[in-house]
DNA sequence: CTAGGTGCAAATAATTTGCAGAGGC
DNA sequence: GCCTCTGCAAATTATTTGCACCTAG
């Protein structure tokens, strides 16, 4: 466990006082694992210091939980159960309801589709709770796989948010060579050119950090995924590259898909980073956010140039392919 | 109230006797409409027969769930909550937390996901929740919207699978209609023309079915939906089209095409067919499954058979698509 | 010094159980 | 007649509260 622990003393943003007591509880459960029960918090401190009532226990909990360091999780078996939410983003479950353990995972895609559902019902939504119930593969095979257990959720979920990343980043490059190399107008081709180069030099940069990481934690890339993501990660700039590749696109088109994607990978990168709590992962995210943002922000600057020239050059038709009802 | 109430002499699948108690409790809990906790069903029972004891009524409850006549469902409110089962197909909830009322939904994408997150997990699923905490429109805006309640779950049901059939069928349509006006080979021609004809007709008996079923409850169409979809639906056959609509297409690719499209649909209806309980929606979409492969039955026939005559014409290598692995 | 935290025991609240009697098959 | 259901009251379990006392700010 060479996780550092948190600051206790700046995990109290809302009112309170500390006492020792608090602090004990705080730290016990803070320290601990996976979902414990306002029971096997009380055991663990009760080791502690003996002269802990339970009401204490139960009371801190709901402070906690108040304060925003501890989430209420409702597994269905008569208790409620607290997780700690520091550095661990909110999530989704699987119960095992033969050793009534439980592992996390989070889906974006999930997250979208009820977003859009909820919007469609016009229901405003603070909470979304997915509880998937069964049978674990431990019990099931009887083996003993790496586990999500909490302290390492975290990297976990910066392993993911780096696998995604590095998806897109090599999905870029493939876009951003074939375009290249499919570009007539030589400024065009230099952009694109240049695009690949950070992307490929990007892609660098996150298979070292994603080495770092390894070295980390020795299992790391073998526990299970943690971030589920399908769509948008892959699908921009391969759906992109497949348009290039079908041919018949001219150099202003090409640098509007060029556009898409990366306005697509932006906004995703940004609005999942923004999403995701205090974490190493949000920290990822919004970095590529921004690093899509400025591959965008250099894509348009060289569409209005390109799109100038061209009507200098004597092609009147701008903006082919703005304006036009999808439907 | 003119739904005719389940028969409850065949609701007895599993063990135990009848008494007259247990058919108060039972009938009393399948009259109602909504989550029920046990309190509700107790305060509701002893209207109707005062001498009725707390505890029947929560080891009736307990039978029930047995029985597979109720579900039970946690909204984390403390207390368990029952709602009946009977043509009451698994779904989802919103869960109002100024209200405490719940309306549910159903959504096979977010069923999807959950299913492939789960293989990839190797988790063994035996079942899912999904809960939206937040807060309802008619608690936002103050107005009532239609509702939910259970007893229009069935026909509501109905009618989003009925919607999502003739959505198909239109896209079908329109596939096989583009279809038959690109294709040179006359025969094939003769079987997307064929098809269009069948799609055409089919659209036809489920308009009217659509029709009849608003008839029984006129305010069917303002009711939220209940039955979410996306992909698979639209997908397939608009793919298919935008395919053929991109031209380059030759007639065995057209074929398959269509092989695609209709293979996609009728797993799609055949797999939510059977998921789903009892209920008229599960009808549809059996009904459906059926009539979308034996479609694809037929362009199957006639794939083989354009590929013979083109093997004879002398066109050497067939089955182009075939075997390649997709990547 | 005083609001808020703490321990203990008692109170709630939902649900289950023991047991004697009633009722279905 | 046997086995199960039923009612009542008592037990159980998770959690909260009242109250006197203690402690941090």
């Amino acid at each position: 466990m060479n996780r550092p622990l948190p600051d206790i003393s700046s995990l109290k943003p809302v009112g309170g006082k500390r006492s020792s007591k608090r602090d004990l509880i705080l730290n016990a459960f803070v320290r601990q694992e996976g979902h414990l029960s306002a029971d096997d918090l009380y055991d663990l401190v009760r080791k502690e210091d003996p002269g802990i009532g339970r009401a204490t226990v139960y009371r801190t909990l709901q402070w906690m939980v108040g304060a925003g360091v501890a989430r209420k999780v409702d597994f269905g078996d008569g208790r409620s159960r607290f997780e700690p939410s520091y550095r661990h983003p909110r999530h989704f479950h699987f119960i095992c309801n033969t050793c009534h353990r439980s592992s996390e995972f989070l889906s974006s895609d999930i997250e979208s589709l009820i977003d859009e559902i909820a919007a469609a019902r016009e229901f405003a939504t603070t909470q979304a709770v997915v509880q998937v119930f069964g049978e674990c593969v431990d019990c099931r095979t009887g083996r003993r796989t790496p586990s999500l257990e909490h302290g390492v959720t975290e990297r976990v979920f910066a392993r993911d948010a780096m696998r995604i990343a590095i998806a897109t980043e090599r999905s870029g490059l493939e876009f951003y060579t074939r375009a290249a190399g499919m570009t007539r107008d030589p400024q065009g081709r230099a952009v694109f050119e240049r695009l690949a180069e950070e992307e490929q030099e990007h892609l660098g940069t996150l298979e070292k950090r994603y080495a770092e990481l390894l070295v980390d934690d020795p299992d790391l890339e073998t526990r299970p995924t943690f971030l589920f993501f399908k769509g948008p990660a892959h699908g921009l700039f391969a759906d992109g590259t497949a348009e290039l590749r079908k041919g018949g696109v001219n150099d202003l088109q090409a640098l509007l898909i060029g556009i898409r994607c990366e306005r697509g990978s932006h906004r995703f990168f940004k609005r999942y980073g923004e999403r995701f709590e205090d974490s190493e992962g949000k920290q990822i995210f919004l970095e590529f956010a921004d690093e899509e943002r400025a591959h965008l922000d250099l894509l348009i600057r060289e569409y209005r140039a390109l799109q100038t020239r061209l009507g200098t050059v004597g092609r009147p038709r701008r903006r082919a392919a703005a304006g036009r009802p999808t439907r």
